[in-house]
DNA sequence: CAGTTTTGGGTAATCGTTTACTCATTATGC
DNA sequence: GCATAATGAGTAAACGATTACCCAAAACTG
């Protein structure tokens, strides 16, 4: 079982030289003729050898392997960036470690280590759990974080959407459809980008004399995944409980999917009875019942931005990076719920 | 960089004990007294050591890792069966390798070696490469496939859903509807999933007496990502042609989402004039414009028996699959467009 | 109490690489 | 033609673990 690889010294010995100068050959470092190069290469193409990652990692303390921490790789957002983020630097000569944490403490905190263990030679990471910063802050490989803030004062770096200015698009595109009355339904959680979304609605709230009460906000449970049902009984709740709002900003389109649905179901017409904005543009924000107004993240954008930075720091040494906090801007995209 | 990792030799060190001793006890494994025990533990514990996986992997010739071979993470049948093996692995100790190919044979071998050259102790393979088939049967670790029927004769063990049947039940339903001219809409491929499909989809045809001519089916080109415009097109032309068909069935959700709304748009109306099924239930399928009459593939129940079979392979010293090729029931699901 | 067994733990080889030191041998400079 | 430089390649240590093998001391036997 798994005895079939090929070693340098097997080929060494086959090529009738020692394997320090295999191993020159294959590095194409140090000196040795040319004709011993074509000697070695061709018994290794013969031979179909290739070095073992293990051994040289060990001995190189390198292993051109990064890890990445991800809440859920089953959601679309997070799929599409980890999907770019791994094409970038497979096209550079580095393997990604993807690691599926569940949003579980204990799970980031197993991988986290276990990266550690692997001789990893950097680490992105979307978490949001001060333990696991303060875990990260204690590694001396590279770090960058995308999509959660961390919240204690410290050096990593850090990639996210304006979550706040997209709040505040989506608040004041209702304004200015003409809503009068407008909620905004969040699931409930400490995660900075959520309460970003949140404090721009607030503020374009403000910015237009609305009033903000405690009505104005709607919190639903969190939920390991889509969360329509959450959405809709919310609103079912606050129907029932006579409340009334012509404009919703829901923090995610899976929940403005949810309040569209509810709203039809009550009889009530979107938009012309209430209008909906969501959060992401998923793919489901085009093709729902109704097509979704929302803000646009730039998936794109953040794994570009996040792969760029981390490769520098990764393979520059001593890099610096001058700006520790990057914004990436959101769109607004108009569709038929408001 | 990098040097923080403190080892098992400074651990003997500090407890004045051989490198041995402390293996040993991290092991629990060979003789040691109580009173060792715990001071290496202490130490350990204060130092926070933890062993270096590179240097265990290549000494025990064993990683605690499997490599996962996947067309494109950010497919949702994908990721999501991937997230359910990861997972379960994760809870047996394993780690998984998840490697994104783009459908890119080049990317498809240069993982495998890569995964070979990290000593992985099995593969689970979503693939279809004659290239990639032989290349596999060669290593001597246990390889699961999913999805993808090798061409080969050979011994690799399959898991797939039910796809004949699937197309089968799909275009009965149709029938069933009343539907009395029938096409069905794929993309251009060479996979056994898909060809299947269209094999179910004849044999209902023949079972109803319903012609099949080269009319009858239409093909799009393959894409990497959701093909609702291809599917648009498609039938755009088809209703330019001139031909008439009251039902169609599409060999994926997003194919069946371009249809809909492509029959929208031409003034036809969905299911009136025209029946449609999709195929996966893709969670875009419950929340469409109109809800997809689909066929479900059991997403859950695959990475289970994917799971549970390779587990298998991988612990139990000659384990002897006795089902080499395995089927999971799908299921028709119907919504508002039959 | 001599002989045997058990216990605790050290020594050193090994896994597959890379690379700093070597040192002949050949090539070059004057 | 002799000193020096360059070339090609071997030797062995190191990376961080595990474990077969060994042996002294302690604990049993009878």
């Amino acid at each position: 079982m798994k005895s079939n690889q090929i070693s340098i010294k097997e080929i060494a010995k086959l090529c009738d030289v020692s394997v320090a100068t295999v191993s020159r050959v294959i590095n194409n470092n140090g000196r040795f003729s040319e004709e011993t190069r074509k000697k070695v290469l061709d018994v290794i193409e013969k031979y179909q050898y290739s070095t073992n990652t293990v051994a040289k990692t060990l001995r190189m303390n390198k292993s051109k392997t990064i890890g990445i921490i991800v809440p859920d790789i089953s959601n679309e957002f997070f799929s599409t960036i980890v999907h770019e983020i791994e094409s970038y630097f497979f096209d550079r000569g580095f393997s990604t470690f993807i690691c599926n944490t569940d949003k579980s403490k204990e799970k980031e905190m197993a991988y986290i280590t276990s990266l550690d263990s692997k001789m990893v030679d950097g680490l992105i990471c979307i978490s949001g759990q001060e333990e696991i910063e303060a875990s990260l802050l204690s590694r001396d490989i590279p770090i960058v974080t995308i999509d959660r803030r961390p919240r204690m004062t410290n050096n990593l770096a850090m990639i996210e959407s304006d979550h706040f200015n997209g709040g505040y698009l989506a608040t004041k595109h209702l304004i200015d459809r003409g809503c009068k009355s407008i909620i905004v339904l969040t699931k409930k959680s400490n995660l900075s980008s959520v309460n970003d979304r949140v404090e721009g609605f607030k503020k374009a709230l403000a910015e237009h004399s609305y009033p903000f009460t405690s009505h104005s906000i709607v919190e639903t449970a969190d939920d390991r995944k889509h969360n329509i049902e959450k959405a809709r009984n919310a609103i079912h709740e606050e129907l029932k409980n006579g409340r009334t709002f012509d404009g919703v900003f829901a923090t995610n389109d899976w929940l403005a999917l949810g309040v569209v649905r509810e709203l039809l179901d009550s009889n009530l017409k979107v938009p012309e009875d209430v209008k909906v904005v969501g959060f992401d543009d998923d793919t489901i924000a085009n093709y729902s019942e109704i097509p979704l107004t929302t803000i646009r993240q730039d998936v794109h954008k953040i794994a570009e931005v996040t792969s760029e930075l981390f490769y520098n720091l990764l393979t520059e040494e001593n890099a610096v990076i001058n700006k520790k906090h990057i914004k990436i801007p959101v769109e607004l995209i108009v569709r038929k719920t408001t």
